[in-house]
DNA sequence: GAAGAACCGTACCGTACGGTACCTATTCCG
DNA sequence: CGGAATAGGTACCGTACGGTACGGTTCTTC
């Protein structure tokens, strides 16, 4: 038993290479392109293995979200006392990291299939999606925003909704509107840090030390 | 409810007919249920008909989205004088109206729709979906956010970054969540009012360093 | 009332998928 | 060395889809 990370503790390193083959294949087509016969030929398998390892499609759609998040690790610094300057600096970089994940075609591709089958496997994929993959973004958020608070920084009567409030100003429509297809989207550093003037602005509790970038936001 | 209006000019009767029974099957079983056979099934109509009416699948998919689009009409109220109760009033009656629009079984099952394609069909029923769908709302909601500027109640820089932040501030992550098949969501009138109050907070002209007037109304 | 268009129902075709079966090659281990 | 386990390659099956073709039926129109 090697002393792997605990991200290759569920596949063996074969079938990571073959997991991983499934999504460059999903990446690239999207799920038309993600078929047993097309992954056996594109990964170098049979299409016998990728039944014994993974029993039907859908626990092989399961085994690649369960895949990828098992390789997206945040890092968790959160230890530190905070100022103002660190909260917002933290907060900014939380909300580039979010749109920066969210926006890669990785992330895009599972969110693509998850919601393309939620309609038909009762959101089994949707439900998994949501769990495991928002869980360690939501509780970097969340150790944030509580730490804001208890450094005196922040203000709110309700983590939960505090934290929402800050997703919606960071993320606005722009998922959506990245899972439809659109392109051309605007710089993330620059969303990030209107987004967090925004949420100071709402829940901070020393009324702006200068309301310098948020005056400048002229696009 | 399906008189001649200007929502069928684009189609005849039948065809509307055909239409809606083609939302019905997507809205039951998504993107697999609606099949050319399913359809022409269902609407006791030919497959023949269906391909002399919409050209291919993709055609009738884009006929559904322009049918359904067709039969949405915004009601634009917004010519009359503007009060800071009535502004904040009418942002309430849009947000709810909008979390309405996003969590109805029709837009959810044409937005999967759209999405699942986005990998395949270089997202032309992503774009339009977006140009089509969100037009009316958008342009609705930037009416108001100009009158309220006008009235002197809101101020900000660009009326298109008030209203993305207004959007994400309503929304949140809510439209990704219902996509992804969850369900139990929270209270759409709340939600509405919550964000009403930190889109005030945020771009209102009468500045308090308080929190929002009735923002701890009913919880 | 008949010519003709529109349309319905169905049968049909080619294709491609998910899933299974079978056979071989490599590796592991006593 | 040799047998079991593991995994690759391929051929195969049933099914279901998109799309087409055709005969029969209804509706329009002159």
């Amino acid at each position: 038993m090697p002393a792997d990370t605990a991200a290759s503790a569920k596949f063996t390193p074969r079938q990571s290479a073959v997991l991983a083959e499934a999504l460059r294949l999903l990446v690239e087509g999207g799920d038309k392109a993600l078929t047993t016969s097309g992954l056996a030929r594109a990964a170098n398998c049979s299409k016998e293995s990728l039944y014994k390892w993974f029993g039907d499609r859908d626990g092989l759609l399961a085994a690649m979200i369960s895949f990828q998040q098992s390789k997206v690790r945040t890092s968790d610094r959160s230890g530190e006392r905070l100022s103002a300057e660190a909260l917002r600096e933290h907060l900014e970089v939380f909300a580039r990291d979010l749109l920066d994940v969210l926006a890669g075609d990785v992330s895009l591709a599972l969110n693509r299939l998850a919601i393309g089958q939620s309609s038909r496997d009762g959101s089994k994929l949707g439900k998994l999606l949501l769990e495991h993959g928002r869980r360690e973004i939501d509780r970097r958020a969340r150790a944030l925003i509580d730490a804001g608070k208890r450094s005196g920084l922040l203000r709110f009567a309700d983590a939960d909704e505090a934290y929402h409030t800050f997703y919606g100003l960071v993320v606005s429509d722009l998922h959506v509107r990245m899972l439809l297809g659109e392109t051309g989207l605007k710089d993330n550093g620059r969303q990030a840090q209107k987004a967090v003037d925004a949420f100071i602005a709402l829940h901070g509790t020393q009324k702006d030390s200068g309301e310098a970038p948020r005056a400048s936001a002229a696009r």
